[in-house]
DNA sequence: GATTAAAGTAAGTGGTTACTTACTTTATGG
DNA sequence: CCATAAAGTAAGTAACCACTTACTTTAATC
């Protein structure tokens, strides 16, 4: 990895720290020494520890990655387009863990934004879902897929919270792989009869 | 409502502003305002702030609303009970949900606390719709019952997470029943072909 | 009416916090 | 070599924090 910039360094750090700690719980301080700066680097930086939390946000968000992780699946059969994307959901979230992690602990504080970050979040996924499912769905049944949609980016946000938040279990990728498997099963099972 | 003591008092004040603004972002001094006593009054009572939020967690906590919630569920066929259930278990965490937001906020702070919560919250609803599911399930399929369970479970808990704590929509109940309903369906169909 | 327990008031402790000011060092590039 | 920009150092601000001490008030009980 190539060098960080002074700025980066902070954000990283700030980053990190927050995630960790929560925002009132992690000090200007701590985030100057954990990026190797003055403090007085990091306030003439980004003015306000506000701010910089700001530029964390913008900076770190799951957003672009889920976008990126979300297109370009060429598959031939439903299964095969709804395990990929269940994968490509699941392990983007795994990767931005630490910005899921500060959201968790920022909702009510900076609830506008974080409110904001879910929502496309949960409106981008659910649609994406819904137009994959219409394309293969039989004729013959009349399913909400929109429910269908949620109930899937449901069980498997679930999932990633379960073991990677809460649990904390460190379970293997093939296991994962499995239940995702057998998610895509049980959504496949409600669309044709 | 009959007049609390001090001391609950003080507990409802705390659980509601921890809930809103963290531990670190709530000060003793305006949980004692909130409480309407003094600041030395919360200090003799509990000692200390983290004395006083553990007390806050025990007191608050989830867990027997959720076994009381899941007792007793008597209908004659499985699309009644996983509907019963899943509503029990929805309305029990919209009842606790200003605990759900302390242990979000604070899941990093107090990890081994909060990671005993939720494994008994997991588990418990998990074995026991496993358990429902044996009762009914066809001899003929060999689904994998705790993943289906798992499902189920995530599903319900997504739509809470979605609707009360990170989009605050504020749904109609009817609204919220009939997407439970139709998450029942998907079980459903998952179990018997 | 005296005793006792639970509350309040007032004042203050030492520590930490976000953030500032003023001055100095370091490194880069013309 | 000099100008400039970005960094550091040192010191300090005012506010706030959790928590304490010492003393007083209130209210219920025997």
């Amino acid at each position: 990895m190539g060098k960080l910039s002074t700025r980066d360094r902070i954000i990283e750090a700030a980053y990190t720290l927050f995630s960790e700690k929560g925002y009132h719980g992690t000090s200007t301080r701590e985030i100057a020494k954990a990026a190797s700066v003055s403090e007085v680097t990091l306030f003439r930086n980004f003015g306000s520890k506000e701010l910089l939390f700001e530029k964390v946000l913008k900076n770190k968000s799951i957003i672009p990655d889920l976008l990126a992780a979300t297109k370009d699946v060429e598959q031939y059969n439903l299964n095969d387009v709804l395990l990929s994307l269940a994968k490509r959901f699941y392990y983007t979230m795994v990767s931005k863990k630490k910005f899921i992690m500060i959201t968790f602990s920022e909702i009510n504080q900076y609830s506008e934004k974080i409110i904001d970050i879910y929502e496309k979040f949960i409106t981008q996924i659910d649609e994406l879902f819904v137009k994959i499912l219409l394309k293969y769905k039989d004729d013959n049944t009349n399913s909400d897929l929109k429910t269908i949609a949620m109930a899937f980016r449901g069980m498997i946000f679930d999932l990633f919270l379960t073991n990677e938040i809460f649990l904390r279990k460190n379970i293997e990728k093939t296991k994962i792989n499995n239940i995702l498997s057998s998610y895509v099963k049980i959504i496949l099972n409600s669309i044709n009869k």
